[in-house]
DNA sequence: CAATCTCCATACGGTTACGTATGGTCTAGT
DNA sequence: ACTAGACCATACGTAACCGTATGGAGATTG
């Protein structure tokens, strides 16, 4: 059936749109009920059926951020099929141009990383996937046969170059693939 | 000479240095003219004495922090005598650490980059800054003999990760130290 | 067709911040 | 002592935002 929905109602997930949308353009501070509902075409009437209050709209991005960052790459890195240096290299890629689908194409991962310097939750959710990422680089970087060792650093170094080269696009406009390329094949030989 | 001065008086300074405090702690939303007054014990009254209004103190800040960034850094790598992989070092402990004369001991550099990503004014003097220590890098990296070609990439593989690492510190607590050093000897070897 | 539930617009009170205006205090110079 | 200027406190007007309250339009159900 599907009425081409002449109304197009509104959801919680077209305000959480519009919530990481405004965070990626001015930080946390810009995510504002009011300045939402311009955005999206609505009041604040909408907003706060949908949400308890803003408190509530910021856990909803956090878990659907985490949910996004953590589960659904592994996954489809996993599932990939690829070798461990494949794998390595797509994790990364990942990282840096996070779920077009998802979320509409926004990179989100800068400005979350912003927002958890100065917000408890926002850095709880950060801790968990940055751990997260870590151990399933060790993982890949054991399966390529980095000694036991070598390890934690190694999945440091690399995870710190891809946020770091994510920071640097910004300023230089330095590109991320063939310095990541370099790196892991220097750290894998 | 030098009566006790019992009255303390305020100058532009107390204002700066309050003004990154609160940057550090909050953001750039957090430098507000009546906050950094309570935190210093003083009204509007002498702020709006001492600067036209908030986008003045914004330039007074991002001006101060490139000095302190670039030119006093470099100066101080230039006049420490070690040799090429010492001087990197350097830097990265520096960049990591900055001037807590100059500046109270303030960790400054990830806030900055976080106002970076937002504001214009701010990302123009970061573009600066990372031109130059990127510029620096690649002099030490030649120094240290490496090929001409792989200086740029190198480069910023080695400040990429410092940058990472840097935020990687507040989430998963890692330690800059050793894997810089492990990175800096496998790309000068 | 009436009752009801969902979803949203409008209006309101309260808070916080910016920037200005105005007057007060303290010091220095004469 | 008088005065001018530096420095700052207080009070004001304006704007933006949060969260609530209330009513109304549209669909849904009996």
């Amino acid at each position: 059936m599907t009425p081409p929905q002449p109304k197009a109602k509104l959801g919680r997930t077209e305000w959480v749109l519009a919530a990481l949308r405004a965070l990626v353009r001015g930080g946390i501070a810009a995510v504002r009920v009011e300045a939402l509902a311009r955005d999206i075409g609505a009041t604040k009437g909408s907003f706060y059926w949908h949400f308890k209050d803003l408190g509530e709209l910021h856990q909803v991005m956090l878990e659907l951020w985490e949910e996004v960052a953590t589960h659904r790459i592994t996954a489809a890195v996993r599932a990939s099929g690829l070798d461990s240096r494949g794998q390595l290299m797509l994790l990364a890629d990942m990282v840096s141009v996070p779920p077009g689908e998802a979320l509409g194409g926004i990179e989100i991962e800068p400005a979350l990383r912003d927002w958890g310097r100065n917000d408890t939750r926002a850095r709880a959710v950060l801790e968990r996937v940055d751990r997260q990422r870590l151990e399933d680089l060790t993982g890949f970087l054991r399966a390529a046969g980095v000694e036991e060792g070598e390890l934690l650093p190694k999945a440091q170094l690399i995870y710190a170059a891809v946020i770091g080269l994510e920071q640097l696009r910004l300023t230089t406009g330095a590109e991320m693939g063939p310095p990541l390329r370099d790196l892991v094949a220097r750290l894998t030989k």
